[in-house]
DNA sequence: GGCCGGATTGCAACCGATTGCAGAAGCGCC
DNA sequence: GGCGCTTCTGCAATCGGTTGCAATCCGGCC
């Protein structure tokens, strides 16, 4: 069906080399040839078939992009950025939903079979297994919103979730608040883990302060939602820190549908910045994660490990800043 | 780096046929060889490289996964249902984002470089150029959320937008709105222009009904507020159809920010019903359309069509109906 | 034991490309 | 024209598999 190199080098008069060579960066072709080569070439509608290129060359430019999470509205910018990304760097991501995935090893086999140049992993909930179990196989990996290491042994982009709930708590105790509640993601995602670390440390120094915590089985509107209603089945406290804005969001819903008022009854806070966070009539004020950084510096970082496999894992952090509005009572 | 069909024949002792040929499907091997190579695959870690067989079998069971709509979250459901339906079939999605292409004849390209077994587009504002653009590729395609034709030349699966445009400004006559709005998506997308189409024919029988017409940019919210924000600048209508869920919420969002009662001030039936649409702080009529089938059709469609690509093209149509929840005025 | 036919097996060519190597061209200069 | 050098070019092997074909194996039967 589709035209091959030998077809090519037949009607150009020369051989397949040759027209190997023009179609390759750098290689040694004399004008005239690559003249006679591209007239046919494009007589002929061809291109460089990149996956039998890939047999000789070990590079197919696919990349894996794996992610669990297909809840979160904030993930369909995170696709976004990674495709478009990719694709202005000539590599093409291949998807693969793990979204009930419990074994790695089946996801490593699915990926090496199609010989994925690498793999960036987009999650902040998929267990470090994955990413050990990708290295292990020998494909460079970036993990994307995973747990930075403070001794990386897989790159790692993100931001410091840790930080991320001190933060949370620190400005929670500011307003007065004095029962706060920490209302994270899955309690198994290293991320819930480290902001609960964060925000329970932060606490420590404040003994009038009393501490609730709860999870949500997923990053999405509807966990939130029901989370809450479940909390204000009992005694909820003042205010909630929410692992995330769609959790946040499905929280406030859950309260205004229990006629209660955000902030006069109940305090919000929540972590991310996405796009709804800002509407007014949400004005959820938020920790602010920098999205595009993260993508942009993942790109990067695997378009350097592709070059460098060996190079050493790194982590790298960005910062998180509060995007005051207005569900929590004034300072 | 991987194991190869080689190590595992030296490994068992045999042919390398003997061992390609306990890897596929049918082939004749005696049980006594099969479990000889078994054995040694097993030891080595061995499993078949699909692009290396594909260059023979000329099938990569890669899929191109192509959409232009990466802001509107239903669409993340729908990437969530389209990778997991594909995976399960041994199919891999390769996701070519086109939020910003105007030329068919580059993402034909970029596909045919990987050459994927088919293509399925997700979208409905993708102009009908692309579709062809791929299919006189050769490649088999099949158009999602896509505009059906009476005699379709291109597989495609889908909803009746004409009917939906119809049943929405029936019903909001029915409530005795008299004044009413289509406020749709892009003016360029075949699902806003049919829509409209029906919007239209529908009020052509009612004299006392007056209409007015608007667009959004994108299926977003923003795009949904933004647009309704611009209205109430002017005198708005009693009611709006809105071409999706986003659209409409977007819309409600800007109507409370003005201080403006849904439904009692304006009415709002929306099309989609997208998770949020049930929230009760949001609590939207609108048109269910059914997604979950419409993408286990088409991947149904799909496969079929890589069994037999000369297979006639097909239109597949599913019913849509009103959702009534609180957004209209009562009947 | 010998013959027959179907089930297995290995050889070798091929899928669409790349690339090391050796020979051929091209060039400047004497 | 001949020399030495660099730049091009084609041959043939290779990447990791599949597959048509012919040869071999095997069991059953006379």
């Amino acid at each position: 069906m589709a035209v091959t190199l030998k077809e090519v080098a037949i009607l150009a008069g020369v051989s397949r080399s040759a027209v190997s060579r023009t179609f390759t960066e750098g290689a040694s072709v004399s004008e005239k040839t690559r003249a006679k080569v591209e007239k046919a070439a494009r007589e002929l509608g061809y291109q460089p078939n990149v996956l039998a290129r890939s047999l000789t060359t070990r590079r197919t430019k696919l990349i894996g992009l794996v992610s669990d999470n297909f809840r979160n509205p904030l993930f369909l910018q995170i696709f976004d950025l990674f495709t478009r990304g990719l694709q202005d760097l000539g590599l093409r991501p291949v998807l693969l939903n793990l979204s009930d995935a419990q074994d790695p090893h089946g996801s490593v086999r699915m990926l090496q079979q199609y010989s994925v140049d690498g793999v960036v992993i987009a999650s902040s909930t998929l267990p470090p297994a994955f990413a050990r179990a990708f290295r292990d196989a020998g494909v460079p990996v970036v993990h994307s919103f995973g747990r930075p290491s403070s001794a990386p042994d897989i790159h790692v982009v993100g931001i410091d979730n840790r930080f991320c709930g001190w933060l949370a708590a620190e400005t929670l105790i500011a307003r007065g608040y004095r029962t706060i509640g920490f209302m994270g993601g899955p309690q198994t995602a290293t991320s819930t883990q480290d902001r609960l670390a964060g925000f329970s440390e932060a606490t420590k120094n404040h003994p009038d302060v009393a501490v609730r915590t709860s999870f949500c089985k997923a990053y999405s509107f509807e966990a939130g939602r029901m989370e809450m209603a479940r909390l204000l089945g009992g005694q909820p406290a003042e205010a909630y820190f929410c692992g995330d804005d769609v959790l946040s969001i499905g929280a406030i819903s859950a309260l205004q549908s229990a006629g209660l008022s955000v902030p006069n009854d109940v305090g919000i806070i929540g972590l991310n910045d996405m796009e709804m966070a800002g509407w007014q009539n949400i004005n959820l004020t938020t920790i602010r994660q920098p999205v595009r950084e993260i993508i942009r510096s993942s790109i990067e970082l695997m378009a350097a490990t592709l070059e460098d496999p060996a190079r050493t894992p790194e982590a790298r952090l960005f910062a998180c800043h509060i995007v005051e509005r207005g569900t929590l009572k004034p300072l």
